[in-house]
This record gives C-alpha cells, structure tokens and sequence, in this order.
DNA sequence: CGCTTTTGACCAGCGC
DNA sequence: GCGCTGGTCAAAAGCG
C-alpha cells in the first residue's frame, strides 16, 4: 500500500506542485509538468490524495534502482529513466542532489558524476509508469516473514537469518520538509537511532506500531545541506489500514531522559513536545526536527517546502501478498473519495474515518521525529 | 499497565 | 580475513 502512496503522493505531488508551488518551486512542478509521460499517473493520483492533504506541497520522485551491481531486470527501466534527456533539470537540484549524493553507489557513476539532477528528475517522470508497475509489484524480503526474528544481539537464534541487509529492498525516499514530517498518518515506533558517516545529523530508525505483523519502517534523517529539510526512507509496507487513532499516547513524550542540560533549558517552540535545542549541533533526531520545524515554520513563507521520493527497487519478484489484493483496492477507492471536498463519511464505511489527516496534527510529535 | 523512546551492543554486508 | 558501517535488538526508563 505504500505503493499506493507513493504513487498518489507522487502524482499528487506533483499536481500540487504545479498548481501550488509553481512560482517559488517552480522547477519542480514544471519538470513534472513537462512530463507527458506520467499521463496514467497523474490522472489516479489526482483522483485520490491521500497523505498530507493540507497545505504541504510534498514533491516525490521516483528513482529506479539502479541497482548498479544487482539484476537486469530493472535496469531496464534504469536505462530508461536515465537516457531520457532532461526536459527540466532547472531546480530542485537542490534537493535532490543531496538524494543523490545519499544513494550515490546505486547511481551509475557516469550518471552521478557528470548529472545527477537530471537523473532524479526523469527518473521521476520517466519513471512514474515503469516505476509504479515496479513498485506495485515489488515486495520482496524486506525482512523475511515475521518470524519474530531472534538473532539480535545477544540471544543466538539460528532461525530466521535476519533477511540481508542491505540487499536491495524497496525503497521510497522522500524529502520533506520538517513539518511534513508530522504528516505521515501511520503510527511509528522508534527503534534505533545511528550517526551517519556523510552527515552530522543522525539517523532514525522507526518502524510501524499499529500492527505487529508489519514490517513497514521508516527511516528519518537530516538533509546535510538544508536542515529544514528531511529525508524520509521507506521500507515495505503496511498490511494493514491506517491507524485511525493514535492507540496511545504514553512514553511518546519524554523529557530527555540523559543529560540533556543545555538543551533542555534552552527555549523550544513549545510545538515539540520533546526538549528542543536551539540549533547547533543536534544530537537527537528530535531536536533537530523540533529545530528545523521551528525554523522552517517561520521560514515557510519564503520559499515552499518540497519533497521528493526517489525509489529504488530491485529484484523483481511479485509476490504480493495480502495487502494487495486484501486492502489495496479498497483504499484506492478510499482515497479516491478522499479526494472529493467531503466525502468523508465514504470512509466511514469502509475504514475507519480519517485517512489522511485528522490525527496527525495531535500526531505530530511521534511522526514528526518520532520522538 | 501499556506503550513509547533511549541507548549500547550485536550482527550482517561491503570494501579493502 | 579484517574493519567499517548501517540496521536491528533488547533492556531500561518515562509518560499517560
Ligand atoms: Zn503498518
């Protein structure tokens, strides 16, 4: 169901933008504008949004995977998306340079070398229909079953190997803005937080809280050169409907358990329920997104956020399971009602109430950084 | 009481 | 084979 996220996100994304965004960013909207290749896309992204109906203009790219080292199978739509020219390259490089410098090793060096912006771009474009089918498709072994894992640190379990890796999964990354952070609708858990070797800010490791049995993760971490920004990975999917309600709101937040006495103190924004820091060298994920929301916020009007995804794929092996034939179709329908002015009460039927929207603002702090 | 975040340790891929 | 790095686990602690 990502997929379906991502796509829509994407091609609502990209709607918005060009509408939306079109004069501060207009690279992207334009660029995904140009593309008259998305035509499918477009249209059942338009017909349902889902995913950050506010204000956020959240742009998503998808990438190929270039799985550089890996299989064909794919990379024959890398090939694609890459030997396209590049209607647009204009902005957005901005963002999406630092994708690329994050996924540089999946990139063909040629590519990454010599363009890397047009490379996300008509991968975007370009991309959206091969892409999609690939997603949609895609699944693969995430992290094999459910199998409750036993490996961990200490306790040996022969058992289910924890699925390589750093294989090559099914990706979304998207960069968005610290506020769309708050905006994801699904419940997160954090697991794990890491310092990255390219950049100073770490690296946040959650992963989907509503239901046991999913295997959705997301990972958060600061854009190294514009920290209002965040990119956003996402790995598998749901296998379950949005959570409607936050199921509890105990231990989210938390005071900064260690000594946090510097940070602390200082003043937050009162929007972050966790101790905020001014800026400066951020520790914590937390405090940098209640920082960057901080500032974005006021910056916000100068110029608007974006948001990309790239994905990246490999191994072609459709195995869907359940979610697909289970929920997906469902929630296309769901969303397309969504994107009627009220239709809320189609939702009703058939899911819970609110999709998109209503609790993530009460959410926020969970989404947000996951603190 | 259940849930969360925190945090150090462990483990597996990858490069050398 | 070794070391680095990233991703995950699990114990401890906090919050509602
Ligand atoms: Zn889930």
């Amino acid at each position: 169901m990502d997929d379906d996220w991502g796509l829509q996100a994407v091609v609502r994304g990209c709607s918005a933008t060009t509408t939306t965004t079109a004069a501060s960013t207009a690279t992207i909207g334009s660029s995904s504008a140009t593309t008259t290749t998305t035509t499918t896309t477009t249209t059942s992204f338009m017909t349902h949004h889902d995913f950050q109906p506010n204000n956020n203009n959240s742009f998503f790219f998808f990438s190929s995977p270039f799985g550089s080292t890996t299989n064909n199978n794919q990379q024959s739509s890398c090939g694609q998306l890459f030997a396209l020219p590049d209607p647009m390259r204009p902005r957005n490089h901005v963002a999406v340079e630092e994708l690329h410098e994050l996924y540089k090793p999946f990139f063909p060096k040629s590519q990454t070398t010599s363009s890397p912006k047009i490379l996300s771009v008509s991968s975007l474009n370009s991309s959206s229909n091969n892409d999609q089918r690939l997603v949609l498709q895609t699944k693969q072994n995430v992290i094999n079953q459910p199998a409750k894992q036993s490996h961990g640190g200490s306790t040996t379990s022969t058992t289910t190997p924890r699925s390589k890796k750093r294989k090559n999964q099914l990706k979304k990354v998207c960069q968005v803005p610290a506020e769309n952070l708050s905006s994801d609708i699904w419940a997160w858990r954090k697991y794990g937080q890491k310092p990255i070797k390219g950049s100073p800010y770490p690296r946040g490791y959650y992963r989907c809280s509503s239901s046991k049995g999913c295997l959705a993760r997301k990972q958060v971490e600061r854009n190294r050169s514009d920290p209002g920004m965040f990119i956003v990975t996402y790995t598998a999917e749901h296998n379950h409907p949005a959570p409607t309600h936050r199921n509890s709101l105990a231990g989210s937040t938390r005071q900064k358990p260690t000594s946090a006495a510097v940070a602390a103190s200082v003043g937050d924004a009162g929007n972050s329920p966790s101790a905020v820091k001014p800026s400066s060298p951020a520790t914590s994920v937390e405090e940098e997104v209640a920082a960057a929301q901080a500032q974005s916020i006021t910056t916000e009007s100068k110029d608007g956020q974006e948001s990309s995804t790239l994905m990246m794929d490999d191994e072609e092996e459709d195995e869907f399971g359940f979610f697909d034939d289970a929920v997906s179709d469902d929630f296309f329908v769901g969303l397309e009602g969504l994107g009627a002015p009220a239709t809320g009460d189609f939702f009703s039927d058939h899911f819970p109430s609110s999709f998109g929207l209503p609790w993530v603002a009460s959410n926020a702090t969970t989404a947000a950084g996951g603190s």
